[in-house]
DNA sequence: CGTGCCGCTGACCATTTGGTCAAACAATCA
DNA sequence: TGATTGTTTGACCAAATGGTCAGCGGCACG
């Protein structure tokens, strides 16, 4: 995470940080609860120096998203159309599960957003997502035509993909109490339980 | 919505007026977003008006939370052993939806409180929500014993309906902008995209 | 080695925020 | 009606918040 064109290499690392410790506000307090000063000390600066770097507090929370946008949309441009069509499903499924157990704070950074009405992007996803969205969901109703998937209605599952994926991030501490397991990760076997809803919902009837 | 000790009929009318609103704003903007002037304004009240109702803000999250809490749990408290195990499962998802459906901005405080950590909540996760879900995963443990139900991991199954159901109110706003319908409502559709994914997972092999 | 630009900060400011309080006002009931 | 209790508010306060600014220090390079 470089920030915004670091032109010196003291640019650079500073607006690393700052976004750094900014992701880990925001994700947690969301735009409105999070403050500077509470960046800034995470961030080891003063408050006067991250306006240095960025304009604003919502220069600095738009820079995350902006940031966020494109690599969380990775795993379903991955989904083409090479594979065996269930999975490639499959393989979506465990990589957006990835993303939930790497990037916990980007996960809901962006729920938070979206929970809040999606204030500052939501253009980005009646564009760039929407489209790519759209796109996939076309891919996949081809496979149900061809009888190689299930007859399912794309945009759900990939809604339900969505929700079950990164629940394990932005419902983490619900996750862990009510499994009552204090270090233990709960991620193998969430993906073996995925692994076998999503296998047994799209596995096409003989 | 009564709210705390309504004692005379004027009490019960206002702390439910406070209350209302309150929902709308801290659903929206989670708790340290929310304002009490925004809150007073939604409610026609000034704030003083709210303090002498509720002693602080945070008293009147509080009792949100508590009011929500109990009646969150019902759909899964309704999951018994009386009927066939698949259709009481898709039972509990249809009720669960339905919830979304009609209580979006109870979801969404919900989702809101864990998102930051539970910290005025996780007495309550940890006790009534995770005692009730160890018994409800006993009882469709029992379910795959007796072959009754494919073997599938009850906790992770809870999570997946939570999530699934859930997705459709907290993020609402990005349903609607991806399906693209302006006042069109999903919920048709995903009843039946929901019911037909955990038939297939949950149906028993033969 | 000096000069100029980049990086940084203490002090400050206006606004917002949660909360208080005395006093005014309304409802109830003997 | 009058006394008592319940309800409402304008004015106010201290703290927190996003943001500004003049100036200081240091690094880089001619």
């Amino acid at each position: 995470m470089t920030g915004p064109r670091a032109r010196t290499r003291i640019q650079a690392r500073n607006s690393g940080t700052i976004l750094d410790a900014a992701l880990d506000v925001f994700s947690q307090f969301g735009f409105r609860g999070a403050t500077l000063d509470q960046i800034a000390e995470r961030a080891g600066l003063s408050k006067p120096n991250l306006l240095y770097y960025f304009p604003s507090k919502e220069a600095i929370y738009v820079a995350l998203l902006d940031a966020l946008m494109h690599a969380w949309l990775d795993p379903l441009r991955a989904l083409t159309h090479d594979g065996e069509p269930v999975e490639e499903v499959l393989d979506y499924v465990r990589r957006k599960l990835e993303m939930s157990r790497l990037y916990p704070r980007e996960s809901r950074l962006f729920a938070n957003e979206i929970l809040q009405g999606a204030p500052r992007i939501l253009d980005r996803i009646e564009g760039e997502l929407k489209t790519l969205v759209d796109e996939k969901a076309a891919l996949i109703r081809t496979w149900v035509a061809e009888g190689r998937l299930a007859p399912v209605d794309p945009y759900h599952l990939v809604f339900s993909i969505w929700a079950t994926t990164q629940h394990y991030a932005d419902f983490d501490v619900q996750v862990h109490r009510v499994l009552g397991q204090d270090g233990d990760a709960p991620y193998p076997e969430a993906e073996r339980f995925l692994t076998h809803l999503y296998r047994a919902a799209l596995t096409p009837a003989r």
